[in-house]
DNA sequence: TTACATCCTGTACTACGGTACGGAATCAAG
DNA sequence: CTTGATTCCGTACCGTAGTACAGGATGTAA
């Protein structure tokens, strides 16, 4: 396999030049060598690299968290539960971002109904924002 | 009522008085009126507008979205109706963020499962966030 | 009156994940 | 050899939602 240029891996990787040297500069990626004149010189391996950033990133897992995981995979005396764990922390902070979506609808969709019973009256919805909580919102059923 | 000072207007809505200022220069607090020597002078109902505003954040508004709310309220001739549909958006836009975090979830879940299956080799977590899906990741069954 | 608190303005800075741009150097194709 | 594409670097900019700060002007309490 041949080394890469700049353009070559942002292509191959479907990022753009500039995030490249971002990822560089945010020490996600390793210093590339150099050719005579300056230019970069990258790893075919640097693909699957990214693969990965882009792949964690969907995963819900930040920048900073992503180049935790890739230092953890560098150091050979961490295990596969040291990796499990920050899974582990991932899963729970999903829930917890699930579960507070779920209340956020749960009272709009208590607003929606509060307009449904009122319907030729002054809406009543964004008065109802201003409550600390909706409760005190409907006319009783 | 009276009128309050920026300082006390933010103590009263709990917030920072330089986040007052940010909303007046955002739109979302009306230009107050000043005092002789320049300064601000609020009306109490800004305490309630705040309360709003901070409510429709914790429901998953951005800032440019109240701003549109706040708008709504002020024009007579903007239905209830109106105001139910940028709800029903906002409840499905909030249903999309979970289906999106419940999948990320699984994939998760399912790297795990993969770290159960292969206890003594090495930790397969990692090179299978490298991949574009993780079907091809455990051992079968 | 003196001291301290509050207020004013404008500007800069934070985090996040990049994108855009200018000017120079170099590379590859015709 | 010339032209156009690519790359280089540093810096500035985007949106989001504020926070911080300097330096000056007022307001208030002892």
């Amino acid at each position: 396999m041949k080394e890469l240029t700049t353009g070559q891996l942002a292509k191959q990787s479907h990022v753009n030049v500039e995030t490249l040297r971002y990822y560089e500069r945010e020490g996600l990626l390793p210093e590339p060598s150099r050719s005579e004149s300056g230019r970069r010189s990258f790893s075919p391996d640097m693909v699957a690299r990214i693969r990965f950033i882009k792949r964690a990133q969907e995963l819900g897992f930040t920048l900073k968290e992503i180049k935790e995981l890739l230092s953890l995979r560098a150091d050979p005396s961490v295990t596969c539960a040291d990796v499990m764990e920050q899974i582990q922390e991932k899963i729970q902070e999903i829930d917890q971002k699930v579960n507070h979506l779920l209340a956020i609808k749960k009272a709009l969709e208590h607003l929606s109904t509060c307009a449904d019973l009122n319907p030729a009256s002054e809406c009543p919805i964004l008065e109802n924002l201003s409550f600390e909580r909706s409760e005190a919102c409907c006319k009783e059923s």
